[in-house]
DNA sequence: CGTCACTTTGAGGTCATTCAATTCGCGTGG
DNA sequence: CCACGCGAATTGAATGACCTCAAAGTGACG
């Protein structure tokens, strides 16, 4: 199955400013398909074959070593992931899975690649791609060395909750078992880290979470925009 | 104090295809400094003003959080830091001091943003620049997560002794306070960590190391290219 | 030769993981 | 419709990893 009739896609900061012939090409070479949910799709190693773009559905991202593995990030519609690998014709860093029924779009890497050389506005967006995801990347690892495992849960929830609305009420997008390997801790931490988070406010009833004093939250975790802000692709 | 004269700078894959006159206008913007060692170049929060590159010296990259410090990264010569900020024109998310005497060369943010429109090879250098800055990053964030402390102290030992001729001794570049921080751990821990290897044929005197046994030390920490190899640039 | 920062070592505590057992919710098949 | 099985989530106890605090040793440098 081809797909060029995505507006989705084609409004993505990624192809949004493309030559309108270009997008075409690069469209025709591409493919649209259908996954069930807990599909592999790639696994780190193998070389780059093709830019990946989540049209619908959800894909983890992660990474194995020694017999330990960890979610690396949780990709939502309509972003793409492995830019970097694709562009440098590299091995890929990190395996990717479906965590729902997903329909994805796969651009061949030569295709990707040869458009960037042909398109200087594709150029541009790959460029602010790859420094927004470089930067969301720092965020990551900064959490991760300043922040014990509670707090990284604390300021996530934060995050969502802006995300969702702000409403103090919160629904997690994917199960606790997921949640606890992508801030890297053990599920059974994970339950004790919402336990401790009970004094600040914080009520869990299964998978919505209720924060009712976002104050003491933000005086436990402290966010900043250096470590928690989304940034913007424009 | 201007300088158009560096060919170790010419020669930098960021600039080494761009147009000699695109070249020559960014170093007559640009300025060539010395710092005395444990000065503060610039802090996270800060716009990003400058593009920095390492010709002389070093600088350690670092962040704070809620009275926590962490090293992110060493600057060695001859590469560039913080071109992800200064491409997104936005705030830096790390900051930065000399830890020897330093000569660096600091190009305005302008400048760089109107070369990379202004010139296509330039632009091209600088998707493959934060393309290999991702990778690291995601390396390091992979590390962190899949690795113990010990083990991360391990596969750096191995890649500094490959840098420096794989003969067994590897004399470390810093001192060991930094490169605890740089590894996630206390100085204290670092020791301890030193300590554990003595087992795998790991001998310490003063900041030489010997590795004796260096299958012993593979066997342990299991290096893998999808974790610690460095990327060339080309 | 004294000072000061770095490093090491020890003791104790905290945080996080492992292992084990139980509960809960959900879907399948009888 | 209910019993059953399965995976996810929670809880407890024990272990291990890492941190903090304190003290002593080492070396560089004025």
């Amino acid at each position: 199955m081809r797909a060029n009739d995505l507006p989705e896609v084609r409004a993505l900061p990624l192809f949004r400013s493309m030559e309108p012939e270009n997008f075409s090409e690069l469209m025709n070479a591409a493919y649209l398909q259908r996954f069930p949910r807990q599909v592999d799709l790639i696994f780190e190693g193998e070389p780059a074959d093709f830019l990946y773009i989540v049209v619908e559905g959800c894909v983890e991202l992660f990474s194995r070593h020694a017999a330990r593995e960890t979610t690396l990030a949780m990709v939502r519609p309509v972003r793409s992931f492995i830019l970097a690998a694709v562009i440098r014709d590299a091995v890929y860093l990190m395996s990717a899975r479906t965590t729902e029924v997903s329909r994805l779009l796969m651009i061949p890497s030569e295709n990707i690649r040869a458009a960037f050389e042909k398109d200087a506005a594709f150029a541009r967006a790959i460029v602010t791609e790859l420094a927004v995801g470089f930067r969301t990347m720092v965020k990551e690892y900064k959490a991760l060395k300043l922040r014990s495992g509670t707090e990284r849960l604390a300021a996530r929830l934060l995050i969502q909750n802006d995300a969702q609305g702000g409403t103090g009420r919160v629904v997690l997008p994917y199960d606790k078992k997921t949640l606890a390997s992508l801030l890297g801790m053990t599920p059974e931490n994970l339950s004790r880290s919402f336990a401790a988070l009970k004094k600040y406010g914080v009520g869990v009833d299964g998978n919505t979470i209720d924060i009712t004093d976002i104050e003491a939250v933000k005086r436990f975790c402290r966010p900043s925009v250096l470590i928690d802000a989304d940034e913007d692709i424009f």
